[in-house]
Order: C-alpha cells, then structure tokens, then sequence
DNA sequence: GACTCGGGTTACCGCTAGTAACATGTATTT
DNA sequence: AAATACATGTTACTAGCGGTAACCCGAGTC
C-alpha cells in the first residue's frame, strides 16, 4: 500500500473534513463553546454520526478546530518574534501581535480559552465572565492594589499597576502550572528563576554569540 | 415574623450548607469536577434538590466551593506580602506561598483552575484543560526555546528559559484576558506596560512615601 | 383539630454525547 | 447484466446530565 500516493477516496474525505471543520468553526463562532455537536452537524447540512465518523468524539472535533487556530496563531507569533529589530522592539512587536490577533477574533480567542464559558442564554458581549470572580482575577487585582498603594510609579500608575498585577499573577500562575506538571526544577529554583525576570534580567542579560537576541 | 426565631433558622441553615460544601469538597476531590450534581447529593446522604435549594445550580455550588479555597489562598498570599521585609524577599515570598499551595494541593488547584478536565471518561461540554493548555503551553516552549537560542543566561541557562518561557506567555496571556474583558486602554498601552514590565521597572521603582514597597 | 411551613423525596423534563442498525448510491467484479 | 463491496447518509435509540414541579411529612401554632 502506497502511503504517499492518495486515492480519490482520501481526498474526498479530507475536503468533506475541512468542510465540516468550517461549518463547526461557523457555529462555534456563533453559538459559542457551548455549540452542540447536533448543531454543528445541521450547520453542516449533516447529521450527528458524520461528525463521529470524522473526528471521533467532541474532543477530536474540537482539537482539530483548535489546531487550525492555534497554528495560525503560532505562526503570526513566530514571525514577529523573528523581525529584525532589538530586542525591546520585537517582544513588544510579538506581545502586539498576540494582542490583536485575540483582539480581532474574541469569539475564537474565548473559544481556545473558555470554553467552558459562553452561556445558554446568547450573550451579547454584556456581562459574560463578570458574574464568577475567578481566581485569578481576585488575585490580579488584589496584587494591583498593592502595586498601586506601595510603589511610586509616576503617571498612569493606576493603570500600570492594574496591567503588571495581572500580568505578574498570570506569570506566577502559568509557570506554576507548568511546574507543577513538569517538576522540572525544585521550587525556589523556580521562584528564584521568576524573580529573576521581574527583576529585569531578560532587558540585562547579553545576546548569544551569532545572533540577535529575543 | 420573630427575629429570634429567623436567627435560629438561619444558623441551621449555614450549618446545613457547610455541611453540604464539605460533602461536595469530599465528593469533588475524589472524583474531579465532573462530580455530578447527583453524586455530591448522595455524599452528603440526601437528593439533589437539596442542593439546588440552597446553592441555586451548578455554578452556586461550584462558586461557593471555589470560595472557601481561593479565600483561603488569598490571606495566606497577603500575609507574605506583607512581610516585614524587602521588595525582592517579599515577592519571592508570594511566589513561594503560591506556590507552595499549589504543590501542596493539587487537586484542590486543578479543581480551581482547570475545572473541566480531570472526570476519567465522558466529559461533557468542550474541555479546557485537555487542548486550550496546549495553546498556552506550546507558546510557553517556543517562547523557551528562543530564549534559550538567542539569549546568553549563563550556568542553567535552559531551565531558566523554559520558567521564563511559560512565565511570560502567561503574563500576556493572563494580561490579554482581563484586558479584552475591560478593555481599560488601548492595545499600545498594555504593551508598553508589559514590556516595561519586563524591562524590569518593578525593580527599579521607588517606594511610595510611607510605605514599604511591593 | 386545622394550618402553615421548612426539610425532604419521587418522578419527571429537555437536553446532551455517543451509538447501533438500517438505507442508498456507486463503482468494481463476476 | 447481476451481484457484491463500500462509503455515505439517516433514523431511532441509550444513558446520563442539570434542573424542576409536585407531592409528603413532621413539628410547632392558632
């Protein structure tokens, strides 16, 4: 059997696949996260087993639609990381870059996300993720008002504060998350390694010999 | 209507209800967050309207539950912030007390912030925790591994671009949420904040007079 | 005794993910 | 031409979920 060579057959159910992904991307987009597979599969002009027959069960309809907008994503990011400018410029050209890219497509960006979220009533932008204070919200902003109250940041304080809360709780929060799945280093090498980064050590440290540095 | 007599009701009520949270706590941390509505109601020995009486739905329950934790971790993140010590210690301090939580508790912390995995088999609903960490988690190794390519960190130089990696994809990832939510400022802003972030003007702020500093 | 009322249960609804079994068109083989 | 093999599609179902309506009972009160 040649695996390189793909019979007509193979084709066909790649097309009727991404067919199907599109109508899911569609009705995911619409509908939100909580878009049922029924749903999808009459978006689709289709019914239920089709989509089993394709991808599984939910979770592989999911991953292959998360797949196409996760590399999308990626390869923005790739691209920005590797512009050819210093390195202030190009972290802030890949941060703008995430930025936008969940900017321009919120509902794909909550669906990666949250997809737990979304609601069954069709929410209209107002008030959704408010009403449940997660964690890391409260600790976000817990942290800002500290920021806020102790440090001396000149113009814009409030502002920053707010900004650096979260980003420093979600610092905290993803490298923990990794860590704690990974146990790739002890815990206060790890806490030393992230005091560390908030201590500027990314703006200090020198480039690598032969190249441009991140 | 007697005062008394409501108060009598009301404590038998509160009692009632924590009983019933620690029934769900037992229930949850044994068998995720998929733990049916059904089987906390026979943890606690009664039927599910019960439940549904005192906590509302599904989410009243879960946000209670998720209350008594996330309190928990919040007082113990603000006593080591407020340590009697300097900026540097203190917030290596709350790293470690988070992290120290989390590493303490995991199932607890799973249950906190990955709510729709960890049920064996038949999740229903999309699940976060199984292809939206992915996302994150593949930009966290990008992110490391260009760190580690174009960056000269010294002895432990991989380990500290992996932390630095997913510490920073979570930054803007956690930054990104909140800001797409409250949109507080424009794009350009939270970017130059971040990277400031980054540039390590934590370090170099002044205290604010009479106070400590974060 | 009648009467409210809080705590409890049974039995149901509508919905979901997922599946088994059956139908149908089409191309290849005999 | 007839028969077979197969992919494509459907209908009709299961099991279990969150959530609710309706009833039920015992304890205090007029």
């Amino acid at each position: 059997m040649d695996t390189t060579q793909r019979t007509d057959q193979q084709r066909s159910a790649d097309r009727r696949r991404r067919e199907l992904l599109e109508a899911a991307d569609r009705v995911v987009l619409r509908d939100g996260p909580q878009a049922s597979m029924n749903a999808i599969a009459a978006e689709a002009g289709i019914t239920k087993p089709i989509l089993y027959r394709h991808f599984g069960d939910k979770g592989g309809l999911y991953a292959a639609l998360a797949k196409r907008h996760t590399d999308a994503l990626l390869d923005s990011l790739r691209a920005a990381l590797d512009a050819p400018a210093d390195r202030r410029e190009r972290v802030e050209a890949t941060l703008d870059t995430y930025l936008a890219a969940i900017e321009a497509r919120p509902q794909v960006y909550r669906f990666l996300m949250h997809p737990a979220e979304g609601g069954q009533v069709a929410d209209q932008g107002f008030d959704v993720g408010k009403h449940s204070a997660p964690l890391l919200r409260r600790m976000g902003e817990e942290l800002a008002q500290v920021i806020e109250d102790r440090l001396d940041l000149g113009p814009g304080s409030q502002q920053l504060a707010r900004v650096w809360g979260h980003g420093i709780v979600g610092m905290m929060h993803a490298a923990g998350d990794w860590w704690l799945g990974e146990r790739p280093c002890s815990r206060a090498e790890l806490v030393r390694s992230l005091a560390d980064l908030l201590w500027g050590r990314l703006a200090a440290a020198g480039d690598k010999v032969g190249g441009p540095g991140f």
